[in-house]
DNA sequence: CAGATTACATACTTATCGGTACATAACCCG
DNA sequence: CGGGTTATGTACCGATAAGTATGTAATCTG
């Protein structure tokens, strides 16, 4: 998180962070393949011998722009997993997801990454699966927690309920991927909440 | 459907059959993008001038991939939507996808392409659109016969449930994609049908 | 101001992309 | 066997991919 600069030889003319956010953004609309260099410097408004001096590389660049989509798109994962009850978590999970994917760019970037990156020795691939993986096991522990709670009606297993989970909201980026409005989307919240088993 | 080949000229040395089945499993593993002239050609075992000879192109190529696609691989939705009860649907559909996508290549092909094709003007796009148009009206109509059956103890809409159950099988697609095994995949099913509400 | 250091812009590298020109080979009809 | 037709193999096309060499401009230290 060293955002100051070296003190010696020429300034840097662009903002670090501003370019980062505009590279983030090119990422989320063609995801990393369909994003080119030229794409990219265009929009981060520097050349590429710019580009590869503060960044180092495209899959680093790609790497610094997650940790940005994390922080700031998907903060109210955070949230949700503080609602009072499973349901609330379920109800705040799928409404930020919602409300992120149909903000920017249609489709939620991790999901993107996940289901285009299909090289199975990418870096890029796993990355997104450690990232994917530490998001779950928090969930996990919520909705166990749930569980102990009495938040269910039914009974159901921790990690059968976070991937089930997950999978909603997954499905709901793939369908706003695919052109889906918000009126749809939300159809699809609706009906998830309305046959959840418990408060 | 004309699989009679011209009675003049030379013969064709290859089976067309054959080798559109080795471009699917291809588009299948690599996606549309991913998947190079070079790729497809090698596992077709054929040249590029024989390529362009018999499909056109790479977009041809790719949508009679995905007419084989549907024909062989999708068979057991048309199955699915004669199930007796919504339940029925839910499951077989779920189990369906499960077998498919754990089969040969991890992941549904149509979900990959409608993640992974990014560019609003794509012809693949577009027809990747109007196939998912497709199945989401058959199961429009057969979830409303549900409603209309009593099969349902909330009461729920069949859009709503439609676009609800694609968002569970699109996410299945998209754990299964990147690395969950048919096991984890099991769960996700399990605990759907555990909280579907009716018959 | 001199030298070290860092960032800039231009122009380039090699590799690969989708697609094709062209010559040759194999078949049918006459 | 000759002419028309279609497929095959090789070698290529222009465009674009990620990444870089190089010279110059701008800053700090001395």
């Amino acid at each position: 998180m060293e955002t100051v600069t070296a003190v010696r030889g020429r300034p840097r003319e662009f903002d670090v962070d501003e370019a980062l956010a505009a590279a983030l953004r090119v990422f989320w609309e063609k995801g990393y393949d369909g994003a080119s260099l030229t794409d990219l410097t265009e929009a981060m408004g520097i050349t590429r011998p710019s580009l590869y001096a503060a960044f180092g590389n495209k899959d680093e660049l790609f790497k610094r722009a997650l940790d940005l989509y994390e922080k700031e798109k998907l903060a109210y994962i955070r949230g949700a997993l503080e609602a009072p009850t499973a349901r609330g978590v379920a109800q705040r999970l799928i409404e930020g997801t919602i409300e992120n994917i149909t903000s920017e760019c249609p489709g939620c970037l991790g999901v993107i990454t996940a289901v285009s990156c299909r090289s199975p020795d990418s870096p890029i691939r796993e990355d997104i699966r450690a990232r994917t993986h530490t998001l779950r096991s928090a969930l996990v522990e919520r909705m166990q927690r749930a569980i102990d709670e009495g938040d269910f009606t039914a009974p159901v297993e921790a990690e059968a309920m976070t991937r089930y989970l997950l999978a909603v909201v997954q499905g709901i980026s793939v369908q706003a991927g695919s052109g889906a409005c918000r009126e749809e989307l939300q159809k699809v919240a609706e009906a998830t909440l309305a046959i959840w088993p418990g408060r």
